[in-house]
DNA sequence: TTGAAAGCGCTAACAC
DNA sequence: GTGTTAGCGCTTTCAA
């Protein structure tokens, strides 16, 4: 039971040889004997020898770690693609350092300086609902780190991005309430200078025109927390002529409709029906069932760190900025016709 | 634009001092004239320098980096921990690497290998469901590395912990139920070689002795996933001597036995009460809404965190190993009288 | 086939 | 008040 990890030098010591010996035997370079190498590999195991990290970070300047900067851990989607992201390095033996912006802009700055500090070899980032500003993004390509932006992606700055297919997302769903027989159907969305938000947007607008539907203002409401939700959930049911249908941004919401809609009397989906975005654990814990979008946020974060780490491998060093799509696919349970 | 980030020397050369001369102005040592001081400043903060945290880490061994072994992400009570913990850790500018087991024993071994090899100051870990040895966080500790363990403990090591108050949250709710007129209550719980389990069951079992109700292992079925729920529930509902009341170990369930019991013609609570376990977004989403136990993971997370932190500080040196208990609260909703 | 020495960026003990 | 030097653990010339 040893007290300190055993370095390269200690097992030198041991077996009279020199570190570079040493080193050499473990990474079985050819000019060493066999002999040597056994005794040294056999030292090495038994007294559970660890190359040290940071060492050899330090002469590289990398440390096989790779930062991650998301808005909020706690949320299936993020965490989906968090889980994707883990699951990818692990193949190729890098670390995750995980940061949170909490959609905090000054967070956001923080953090990138504290990866930057701590010399990461690459970042993959989605950006807070605040951020306006990419001066601490350009910072890390200045210092040329990979960076992959995924999700909330940065249109000014060019980098690999990996985004979730918004507009068909949305389309499709809005497409399935009109063929299913909704003609009034609302959109409860976020606020627009997230690209995500305006690509749901117009996959909805796009949907309507397609079949002949007039786009109404006054069915687009800004509504992507329960908060929100309240007041405008209870207009919209008490328009003269409400909504048979209503497509929310996000699963909270859409849980949300569900429980006032029922509660003002309507049924669903023969009254109105309703659709989310996520497929996240609520959607089947809502009654009915809730149709929604599923984003795939696993691969979501596969794609984006098999992005990156093909980036460092210099797999991709000539070509220019790749962007991934990820194919959404339209859930249908029974808050729908 | 500089293409690489610059070091003491870089600064010491355009100065024309001596790298120590740098690091102690940077650090405002006193030995060091005010002007030589701001001259350093200036520069260092024109060029945008950053210390090498990995140069840094190689002197004192330590890097300023925290491990957090987590069975699943992707589960809203562990989500809520991570973010606590960040948010601790960032407090003391701390970075968190954080690995995932996937409730696989190997992948936990696995695991501690990456974090012991990448010098963390400290390790947090929640131990994953498949695992029953436990010689690889004794390994931590032997390497001198601080352990702390949330949540999932384990009992044959001996060190710092943060538990939720498995016990008493699962008493209270049973006790709730019973005082709203619940007389036969199911327990769906978790295999047992898991402490919380232990616990949840054990204050079910107190809380029913407590009021002189009869404790019934067929009302006590190993059901912690809806896969399990489908059969189990079934069995249930169909008894001659129906519960009246089914206490589930997680939301997830609990929002199966919801949905499966109104879809059987009972009506929730007036012919059965149902409650859950965790408060996640889930609770909100199910109707009726569900009546739980909030676990406080944030809290936990910052606690964890927290109890680290003082161990790297020195502060709690002496002392034997502390074990905290982070209460719980029954969220009342409407699924129970 | 092996060893010696330099260097990655930083700090601290010891000069001056 | 500032500079010199050694050393953290490792790799990599270069020399033997």
């Amino acid at each position: 039971m040893e007290k300190r990890q055993i370095t390269l030098k200690d097992i030198a010591r041991a077996l009279s040889l020199s570190t570079s010996t040493v080193s050499r035997s473990l990474k079985d370079h050819p000019d060493i004997s066999r002999e040597t190498k056994d005794r040294v590999r056999k030292f090495a195991d038994e007294h559970r020898y660890k190359p040290n990290a940071l060492a050899l970070g330090l002469r590289t300047n990398k440390n096989k770690t790779i930062g991650v900067i998301i808005p909020e851990i706690v949320h299936y989607f993020f965490s989906s693609v968090l889980s994707g992201m883990q699951e990818e390095a692990e193949k190729e033996d890098y670390s995750l350092i995980i940061c949170q912006s909490n959609e905090d802009y000054n967070r956001e700055i923080k953090v990138t300086r504290t990866l930057l500090s701590a010399h990461v070899c690459g970042v993959l980032a989605s950006v807070s609902k605040t951020t306006t500003t990419f001066d601490h993004y350009q910072e890390i390509l200045d210092n040329e780190i990979p960076l992959v932006f995924f999700d909330r992606i940065c249109t000014g700055i060019n980098t690999d991005r990996v985004v979730v297919d918004d507009y068909t997302g949305t389309f499709n769903a809005v497409n399935h309430l009109i063929q299913t027989g909704c003609k009034r159907i609302a959109f409860l969305g976020a606020p627009t200078h997230l690209t995500i938000s305006n690509n749901r947007r117009m996959g909805y607008e796009d949907a309507l025109r397609k079949n002949g539907i007039q786009v109404e203002p006054s069915l687009m409401p800004i509504c992507d927390t329960i908060l929100l939700a309240g007041e405008i959930v209870h207009r919209l049911l008490n328009l003269t002529d409400r909504p048979d249908a209503i497509f929310a941004i996000n699963d909270e919401v859409a849980a949300y409709c569900i429980r006032k809609i029922k509660a003002s009397g309507f049924r669903i989906p023969e009254d109105i029906s309703v659709c989310g975005f996520s497929n996240s654990y609520i959607s089947e814990a809502t009654d009915p069932g809730l149709t929604t979008v599923d984003q795939h946020g696993f691969e979501v974060g596969t794609t984006a760190m098999r992005l990156l780490i093909d980036r460092l491998n210099g797999e991709e060093k000539k070509e220019g900025c790749v962007s991934k799509i990820i194919k959404t696919r339209l859930v249908v349970r029974e808050s729908t016709k």
